[in-house]
DNA sequence: CTGAAAGCGCTTACAG
DNA sequence: CTGAAAGCGCTTACAG
């Protein structure tokens, strides 16, 4: 039945009628129990910062798929890379290669080094999945993840719809933001909407925060408020609780802010309703889903979708306790 | 070591430990395949008007979970009655109770009806889950579904984001309206947005259409629109899409709309700017979920949560494409 | 009460 | 090549 060798072809289609008229479903229980396959997986993930960090997210999703899966015998071996230090990336993707799992998923977050490592991977053929960003047509199985320049265009929308007057400012909590895609195209994707109104009542700046271990960033950043008239401040990653703090600190008033991912400080300063918008991504999901995609691939030999990308969440004061991670 | 008759303590403990060492866990592929459990559903749902109505989601996830369960012996029995006919509505509950089923998902559509069939079923000790809508303390096993008054809050909270001036009227498209709770809860959680503002600059009017069959009831809504300088619209269920008819028909325009749920002529109308938000509740999940929960309590045995809120997304022209049904 | 055997529906190594 | 047997890790009816 499940292509042993050589069947005449007339035997084959009697089996076929057969199985379709009892139609028969195999028992998975059955099957699974006895066939005692088995496969490591590694994942490359950011080492958050803290235990709020958004990068536990969707690390929870994926202990808790692997958890499911260790019943397939399915293993995982995660390792972790600095967000602010594109050599501890590259470090770790060599203990991946050296590992040879059959999948990995990571997320590309530094393009260059990224790159590389992708093309070691598909030398191996070993099969991968992004998360969280993309890199187009690298020979990933999949991604797993928003459409960042739609989403920036969203938060273009509601910053829009929020602002009778003033100017905008657009913070990238980062460094090499060059380098990190996602901030990139949520960026574009930001300008998009104000590039497309006809009467264009709002001009935006852009400016890079990549220290905040002391305030001097605020000095800063409070410069340009004053000076350029900002009523609006869009942060492009889930680092928006600074700018909270900074309101809170030097008092601002009026000024609406859209930001991303429920991080427990960021929810706080929603409820304060010093931050009027969260855009959010199902983070725990992405990280279930990332590895699901891979066991599907690699262990039930099934074929997956090539984008996989979740929603675009709108979370406001009023809905975002109904935003809870898993069910 | 599942409670079987009687073992002395000690080699209780002495097992306990053991198991703790060796970090057992049962294989539940094992499990399933040697008990050979089994157990019956009934589903007691609105039908959908067409094959774009509302109700086939919720119905899609349901039948998927049962797909899923067939493994585990679970079978399931589905019922529908009609939504504008509450006597279809009893005349089904007897079905069901006929049938003795081990577990009930169903709507608790129409308050009064729903009321005597709960007393039936927690008589027989047949476990029910409430889908879509609640009745608070009836027994029921859980509840899933959107919190309404928290969406109406919601969904007063984004009209008056887009509504710089003008009356607003609330639209039910329902018969027997004040039987159905949930439409209550939408329209008082959208009071109650204006009703705390500070300084109201909306009036708020409510009407509701019962019959759609011809256009008379356009006339009307017309007349109201007219009359009392209505300026936006919210639709307390999926059934927005007349709304949009209206617009296009009689060519109002600079009338702000909001609605419910993701039908394919509600995304028509959100695509046209003709509606600008649709408050959503991922009805599949929902069926889903429903259908999970009494599989867990009642195969499984495992204690589940009263209250399954689904999260209330907000849905515009730019993230609507990001939301789909399942994955 | 309790130990040991049969069987759940598959897969796979093996003998013929 | 192919049929039949062993075994996956459990549950449960049964014998003692």
């Amino acid at each position: 039945m499940h292509n042993r060798g050589e069947v005449a072809e007339s035997t084959k289609r009697k089996i076929r009628e057969i199985i379709k008229e009892l139609d028969y479903q195999p028992n998975i229980f059955a099957s699974t129990l006895a066939s005692k396959k088995s496969a490591l997986f590694a994942t490359l993930l950011p080492q958050p910062p803290s235990v709020e960090g958004y990068w536990n997210k969707p690390f929870i999703g994926v202990k808790r798929r692997i958890l499911e899966l260790k019943q397939y015998g399915v293993q995982i071996q995660p390792f972790t890379f600095n967000q602010t230090d594109s050599k501890s990336f590259v470090t770790e993707t060599k203990k991946v290669l050296k590992l040879k799992p059959e999948g990995v998923v990571f997320a590309p977050f530094f393009k260059k080094e990224s790159i590389s490592f992708i093309q070691e991977l598909n030398e191996n053929k070993i099969p991968f999945v992004f998360i969280d960003s993309e890199i187009n047509d690298a020979g990933q199985l999949s991604y797993i993840g928003q459409d960042s320049y739609q989403s920036g265009l969203v938060s273009g929308k509601l910053l829009d719809l929020i602002l009778p007057e003033g100017n905008i400012l657009i913070i990238h909590f980062a460094k090499e933001m060059d380098n990190q895609n996602h901030l990139v195209q949520r960026e574009k994707g930001f300008y998009e909407w104000f590039d497309k109104k006809e009467e264009p009542n709002h001009q935006l700046f852009t400016t890079e925060v990549e220290n905040t271990q002391n305030d001097e960033w605020m000095v800063k950043v409070r410069e340009k408020i004053i000076s350029q008239n900002i009523k609006g401040i869009f942060v492009t990653n889930s680092k928006v609780f600074f700018v909270g703090k900074l309101i809170e600190k030097l008092g601002f008033s009026n000024i609406r802010v859209i930001g991303h991912d429920l991080l427990k400080e960021n929810k706080e300063y929603l409820k304060k309703d010093i931050v009027q918008f969260l855009i959010c991504q199902r983070p725990e999901e992405q990280g279930y889903n990332a590895i699901n995609k891979l066991f599907k691939n690699v262990v039930q030999k099934r074929v997956i979708a090539k984008k996989n990308y979740t929603s675009i969440d709108i979370v406001t004061k009023e809905n975002v306790d109904y935003y809870k991670e898993f069910k």
